[in-house]
DNA sequence: CGAATTGGGTCAACCTGGTTGATCTATCTG
DNA sequence: CAGATAGATCAACCAGGTTGACCCAATTCG
């Protein structure tokens, strides 16, 4: 069961998304803003409420994603990664070292520098703020089907330009 | 020109996003959280940089997007809209004032309130920032093409469950 | 070997974008 | 007139950053 679909339609049919009129468009723009605005507020509101019972912040997060993503890890790389300074990672470090969610090991071949990794704790934790968040995607995602979600993918992907948060 | 494409394919072709192998799964939804919080910042650099240049922050960005689609809105209701105190507002409020970007009027019905509107420099600048916005928007849609943007919406509107700016 | 570089820790001062709470004024409504 | 409502303002506090300076230990280079 199959049907002649266009492919990419000139003309008529075309309707590509620049052929909008130009007050359409901009409206258009402007939501599209609106829904990635509110969109990532959705996603981390869940993960944030968890952290705060913890007594931890967003940043806390962050850390151990990137960690769990990159176990080893050395404390600048984690820095980069992050794109912010050692001593705004300081903090939020010492709190995770402290709570047993985070290792840290001075390797043999370099002892200036420390590695990072999750305990197994840490990995309970992190797959729990995960799953959260997870929730909220996998049900739009159910909802919307495999096409949407793939566009969807598409574009988020080439409006990020490409960026990941792995070395 | 054209090529035969399979309708709601099911069964074998199915592959909805939910038929996906658990990890695979994980790593997909992973994934998705990487892609919004990387095109979310991608799409506030410029603006954030222009606004620096002013002196301004994102609030007063925000302030004079939700003015601008809500003209004569009282300094309660933009509170409400963004989900912020009136004590959080009032500094890059008065800010905006004093640039003469924001006008404000007592109506004479109930001269307690204040509405808010954008001067013409106002707009003139809202509409230089949400220009800076829509060029990173404008250019993923345009590469990505019609089908992918739909998608994109149908996503986004679902994930942040139809939340907008508007009264 | 000694000197420079690198990875990391820490202190201080500062900023934005918030919060709660209290108090004050003007204005409107019952 | 009493009470509610819209707003302004002051104070103290917090998170999540920043820049800059300085120190230490371990490594690498000439």
């Amino acid at each position: 069961m199959s049907v002649a679909v266009p492919i990419r339609p000139e003309a008529e049919d075309a309707r590509e998304w620049g052929d909008l009129a130009p007050s359409e468009r901009e409206r258009s723009l402007d939501e599209a803003m609106e829904l990635i605005h509110f969109a990532f507020r959705r996603v981390v509101e869940a993960p944030d409420r968890a952290l705060a019972k913890r007594g931890m912040g967003r940043l806390h997060h962050r850390l151990l994603y990137v960690v769990g993503k990159n176990p080893g890890i050395d404390i600048g790389h984690t820095c980069e990664l992050l794109g912010i300074t050692k001593q705004a990672t300081h903090g939020p470090l010492r709190d995770l070292l402290e709570a047993d969610l985070v290792e840290v090991v001075r390797p043999a071949e370099d002892r200036r520098r420390k590695t990072l990794s999750l305990t197994a704790e840490g990995e309970r934790f992190e797959r729990h703020l995960a799953a959260l968040q997870h929730e909220v995607f996998a049900e739009a995602f159910q909802r919307c089907g495999a096409d949407a979600v793939e566009g969807w993918r598409e574009v988020m992907d080439t409006l990020g330009a490409g960026r990941r948060l792995r070395l």
